[in-house]
DNA sequence: CAAAAAAATGAATAATAATTTAAAATAGTG
DNA sequence: CACTATTTTAAATTATTATTCATTTTTTTG
């Protein structure tokens, strides 16, 4: 609760924290965190590595700081977007298109809630590498292809069926890490007509 | 093509390869790519270290050809799921199913598509890490805040708020996912309808 | 302006862990 | 069984990098 003024030291103390941040930002995003030296990053930030130790105790410190700093960000964008409609429509698409674009205005920020694989050293492997990705889009293959079929049987209303199986994939995905890291209470398979439901029907109420 | 029987010999060299890789699967998924040390593997499978380089040229290749393996035999369960039925909603349903009961018999493997956040060395820093997941679940939170108005409202049909909340943000990460990975073609806000609709209406055919 | 305090520097330290390798154990063979 | 080839072993090597700290530079102050 202090109330103080800060003073000139002060102002510029915390433009030079800023400037860290903003570096490690970088480097962190393009390589992940294992991958990205200390050295690195006071290279970019141009200051001298231990001057960095006088900011933050750590790499870890300074890791996590950036993490927080953008995501309340983040947060206080949506709070805002969604301040500025009444009703619940206008706020999801607000929400929706705010994500979005906080996304493509932070990509690196964004960069690193991702999978290892991606951050692993670039430079080995590739052929391993680029098996297991391909691995991933035939699986989200396997999934349009039932999509299609779907559009033909005249089920499902007929659009980008890469798309549907994408959104598809993506909830699975949340629900498995959510079950997860939340302990495992019930089954993960107890979600399937959640999933299943709002897939094919959506949320809105029906008439 | 080659179709000698293998001889005693080669079926126990894949034994024992086999042996390693399940040692790996557990130790990598328990700590991260980059927490996880080659010994512990070693150990894990009890072999020595050296053992492990003369099946895997190193840790990366463990890694990869460990996850590989694990996707392919994923892969192959939901062809079967899948082939085992005709309609494209048997189907949905079967592969939705077929997905959440593997992730639940294979959890470590699954535990390893996590962001970096999860698998910094947990001992240190719990303070800014927990910090940092509570703003993740406010920002759950931010969301389905909005759509128990919608339940109000009676636009939405009444049911589980944070489920909804997190299916949206599930998609909305796989697509933010899908652009970055992708070479940013078009831009991202574009998908906004896409997944307002999907979310809103389903994907099902209207009458 | 000079002395003292604060901040910045980057070379030296220390710890970790992947990989190599020389020696030991085991299996194969006649 | 003796001898050879193969496999396993774990200690030694090497490389990398986070962190420290003695020194230099900059800023403040009287």
């Amino acid at each position: 609760m202090r109330m103080e003024k800060p003073s000139r030291k002060e102002r510029e103390y915390l433009v030079r924290r800023e400037e860290i941040l903003r570096a490690a930002e970088k480097v962190f995003a393009q390589n992940g965190f294992y991958n990205s030296t200390v050295a690195e990053i006071a290279k970019e930030s141009e200051f001298a590595i231990g001057t960095l130790y006088q900011f933050f105790a750590n790499k870890e410190e300074l890791y996590y700081t950036m993490m927080i700093e953008k995501f309340d960000l983040l947060y206080q964008t949506l709070q805002e977007a969604v301040g500025k409609n009444n009703t619940c429509l206008a706020k999801l698409n607000c929400l929706v298109e705010g994500v979005l674009s906080f996304i493509e205005q932070h990509v690196d920020f964004f960069r690193i809630f991702t999978w290892e694989l991606n951050v692993l050293n670039s430079t080995m492997h590739n052929r391993l590498k680029d098996q297991l990705i391909k691995k991933h889009f035939a699986y989200i293959k396997l999934i349009s292809g039932v999509i299609r079929e779907g559009f033909r049987e005249g089920v499902l209303r007929a659009g980008n069926a890469d798309d549907l199986s994408t959104a598809l994939v993506g909830m699975m995905n949340i629900f498995s890490f959510n079950w997860i890291y939340n302990r495992q209470q019930e089954s993960l398979a107890g979600k399937v007509p959640t999933i299943v439901t709002l897939f094919l029907d959506g949320a809105r109420r029906m008439e």
